[in-house]
DNA sequence: CTGATTTATGCTCTCATTGAGCATAATAGG
DNA sequence: CCTATTATGCTCAATGAGAGCATAAATCAG
């Protein structure tokens, strides 16, 4: 066993006006990181107090998303000690706006195809990677399914997927050799923004498969607000109707009897979590109703 | 950030004879596990380099599972550095029998629906549970769920939720206080069963969107074969018409032109794996065709 | 050589789920 | 009362999954 340095990474999520938001340090240049406190009975449960301690947001659903080993400084011999991150997903409710929240889709913004401005940013990407590509078939291939090219379908989970292929593509700032056009939206230096992408694609995927979307919802909530909270996380519209037979044929949620105030229309009932069901049912069957026109 | 010693834990799956090996250390009561070499550019290259070095196994996939922190001896204050444990799962292709290679199912005998000796295994379980739940609502919804009791359907993948339940319930040799009545199965010291517990699960949730099942098959294969190897992770016997129709469809498997030869019955056609398509694609609509009856 | 046995492969039929959109209900504002 | 707006209910077609029958191609016992 080796001697090394070991850090807590973590990437702290809410969704607030229908936006998803993560917690940065730095101008948005850095993600909170703190030492691996000795005395924690779990890295998870470090994890949280530590977590809460500095933020006090009270974390709904914690979650492990990667090691990473970094070399230190070259000039320190081959035989240094190196560093390990430890990243974590930790899903939370925001009350009001608060320093350091930024918008997820700044550092991502081809993942969001809510409004119509993906569209066009999609294509611009596609050139760019058909460029790289060249006569490769495999890498056309790898192109077409990861960016949804050619009649593939896009697939919301594979948000890392692209980012490693931007990353590849040169098309990133934080590329080895980054080319003369760059795929516009914020970085962050070092591989922070991949653990950010890492963060996001399990999120969508767990979204699908266990309830957390509850997590980001306040208490009680309208269908409407939850189909935005999980459209704001997929990263793309979904088929209204549907989604409420889906969300209502999983018995996830009960009628509180109340009705929300709006400003306009008939009033949407109110529901709330079954917190019994928590334990190994699915969000949907697994599939969620997307909608084809925004 | 605080010092602490780490190092990587290898849980290193084949498939032989349709029954699923683990490379165990030390009578089957340990897995291999090395230092995090310092020198390799990251951990999943260090872990395929020190494994294949070892083993002489090629590893086709590899997997991070989870990082592990644990306290150390208490003696030595609270204070004192604390040992990470990063834990992978490799999948590789086993030639012959090989020393240390012991069968998954010894360790969890309750996930191995295949054959008939579960059924009575489960239903002991699930007495020694009702037991623990008592008239305690939320956990005998707990139990329903995780082992598919009172009409709840089997989840194979459920594989560490269950055996957290079991070590919660005191019913294994490594509970905290065991009870008078244990289920049978070999265990390890400390937490080293709950890493294979996670291997397991990963595997069976992996298999189901991801082609992975090829690297525990020979480069040409039949279909029954496949389903074998396929069937030998999920632990439960599948239907071998719609198995068919869903690899099929999915055309991740092309036919060679040659047949298997076989004692008995119309030969079997062989096939191969399409590696063009294994970028994105998942095996099979991400749902098993369980079979009803073994 | 013939028919029984065994395994592989092809195909159908039904039922459940999903995709899409029309229709109706309940509110606010003129 | 009429219109705009949002929520909710419902239908219909297309697709996919579950189950089992039917046929094909080999071996083996007489």
């Amino acid at each position: 066993m080796s001697a090394i340095r070991s850090e807590l990474v973590a990437v702290l999520i809410a969704v607030q006006d229908e936006e998803p938001l993560v917690l940065t340090l730095d101008q948005g240049r850095n993600l909170p990181s703190g030492p691996l406190e000795t005395g924690h009975r779990s890295l998870q449960r470090g994890m949280r107090l530590w977590v809460e301690q500095q933020t006090q947001c009270h974390l709904g659903h914690i979650e492990q998303l990667y090691t990473f080993a970094e070399a230190l400084d070259a000039t320190e011999g081959p035989d240094e000690p190196r560093l390990i991150r430890i990243s974590y997903m930790g899903l939370t409710r925001l009350e009001d706006a608060q320093e350091g929240w930024r918008g997820l889709y700044e550092y991502f913004p081809w993942e969001s195809w809510r409004e119509n401005g993906a569209e066009s940013l999609n294509a611009e990407i596609a050139r760019a990677l058909s460029g790289w590509a060249g006569r490769d078939a495999a890498r056309q291939w790898r192109c077409a399914e990861t960016f949804g090219l050619d009649g593939q379908p896009w697939n919301d989970e594979l948000v890392l997927h692209r980012y490693e292929l931007l990353w590849e593509a040169e098309l990133l700032p934080e590329s080895r050799n980054p080319g003369v056009w760059l795929v516009p939206g914020r970085s962050m230096p070092s591989d922070r923004r991949r653990i950010l992408a890492t963060a996001l694609a399990r999120l969508r995927a767990k979204i699908r498969y266990r309830p957390v979307v509850f997590e980001l919802m306040p208490e009680t909530f309208t269908l409407w607000q939850l189909q935005r909270t999980v459209e704001a996380i997929a990263g793309r519209p979904l088929h209204k109707q549907n989604f409420r037979r889906l969300i209502l044929a999983q018995e996830l949620v009960e009628e509180t009897g109340e009705a929300a105030v709006q400003p306009q229309g008939r009033p949407a009932r109110l529901y709330r979590f079954r917190r019994e069901v928590i334990g190994t049912r699915q969000l949907m069957g697994s599939k969620l109703p997307i909608a084809r026109s925004a």
